[in-house]
DNA sequence: ATATTTAGGTGATTTAAATCATTTACTTGT
DNA sequence: ACAAGTAAATGATTTAAATCACCTAAATAT
């Protein structure tokens, strides 16, 4: 599960993500020096939140979900993470300890680096820092985003919200499955199975979508639109 | 309103302030040179939603409140911001424009620094770029923990939390007066003026704080974590 | 000084969504 | 292939909080 990583091997993927960009040859090789790549099953749990932080984690390939949990089991899933992308970086530079979870909603690969290491990159090299800042300063946005949302929209909104975040952000196209299950898509829509299943039902009974099973094709995205936006 | 600044006065209040800590003489310099001092009165607007930024600001003195504007003038304040800490920074670095606005709670100094002077110390000083990381991370597992809230806490847990959060972190007594209305500490609880004033009056007859007002004592502490605890 | 607006407060009513209860349809493991 | 567990779905009921309507008390403007 656990592989030490060549170095010759690993420059080629680094320039295909713009993260690494910054860095040159020596830099680079100091990261791969200071990294192993560890695979995770779909399901597997990548940290547990209220554990020690430590790696900084980079998703290589696969799909992760973040997510917060609560008194009485309710959980609330912040977000999907796209290969390309860090997982954790708030909770690893802002807390010793994780402040929600993770886990691979698909088998996934993920690019771990030890955080000192990563640290030292940080305040080397300025441009990877303010790469970093960038990062974590839209992630914040998208955060308060969601809060605006869970206070002022209706379901039906909160709902739609999450069908543009899949179509667009996930997996670019209007047609996708869910990798999730009703109970994680509720988590992420900040509401009950119960109460998605009703409302989503609705949008297919309207023929704003089509759904079957975890199939989902948006019928009209301009009425998807319309719903996120009057929420 | 806008005053140059005059660098041997200004190098003496930095140093009480933990972010300016990792400059040096120069860099503190440069920041000075490269800076203003702006006045807000009471209720002044510093920015706003969906303009463009411009400015890193500083909070020196007064209380500044941070909020998000939605349809039909639905508001949710954020937070509030005491003074040594920044203003903005997460749209300042992570958008061109304003995701939200920020307005004068009590008379307040402000700070105003060019941003891309600003992003050159970042990216020249890799402790203070740490220090910002550190700051941005704080603030969007702040955000995140609002939002869990706000999905799974009812009203009395969200005022309890908003309670602690001005007994704890903004005047740091259990005696302290509001600078907001009803309807603005409303907005910070996500909820109406309505529901907020029946609330809060619950615990003053419940006898958990005294409400005389906008003064507010915190009679059982104890009690309120308890409130913020359950939800 | 008086009018007008803004803030604080209360009661009655409605409403969105949670909760509870149960059924049916899939997966997953042995 | 079958049992057991998990996921999806739907109806009935409850509930927290929004909305609506109104009133009083301060604050601000003329």
């Amino acid at each position: 599960m656990n592989k030490k990583l060549d170095i010759s091997s690993n420059i080629n993927w680094f320039n295909q993500y713009s993260f690494f960009r910054t860095l040159d040859t020596d830099e680079q090789t100091f990261l791969i020096a200071n990294s192993n790549k560890v695979n995770f099953d779909r399901r597997e749990v990548l940290f547990k939140q209220n554990t020690r932080t430590s790696h900084v984690m980079f998703l290589q390939s696969g799909l992760v979900k973040i997510f917060k949990e609560g008194k009485s089991k309710k959980r609330l899933a912040l977000k999907i993470v796209n290969p390309g992308n860090f997982i954790g970086l708030m909770s690893v530079f802002g807390d010793d300890i994780y402040q929600y979870s993770a886990s691979a909603v698909e088998d996934s690969e993920i690019f771990m680096t030890d955080r000192s290491a990563f640290l030292n990159l940080i305040k080397k090299n300025g441009d990877f820092a303010m790469d970093i800042i960038h990062t974590l300063c839209k992630d914040g946005l998208f955060i308060f985003d969601k809060l605006m949302a869970q206070a002022y929209k209706h379901l039906p909104g909160r709902i739609a919200n999450v069908l543009l975040y899949f179509s667009q952000d996930i997996y670019k196209s209007h047609v996708f499955e869910f990798q999730l299950t009703r109970k994680e898509l509720a988590e992420l829509c900040g509401t009950t199975k119960e109460s998605f299943i009703r409302t989503i039902n609705e949008f297919k009974n309207d023929k704003i979508i089509n759904l079957n099973g975890r199939k989902v094709e948006i019928v009209s995205m301009n009425l998807v639109k319309i719903l996120s936006d009057l929420g």
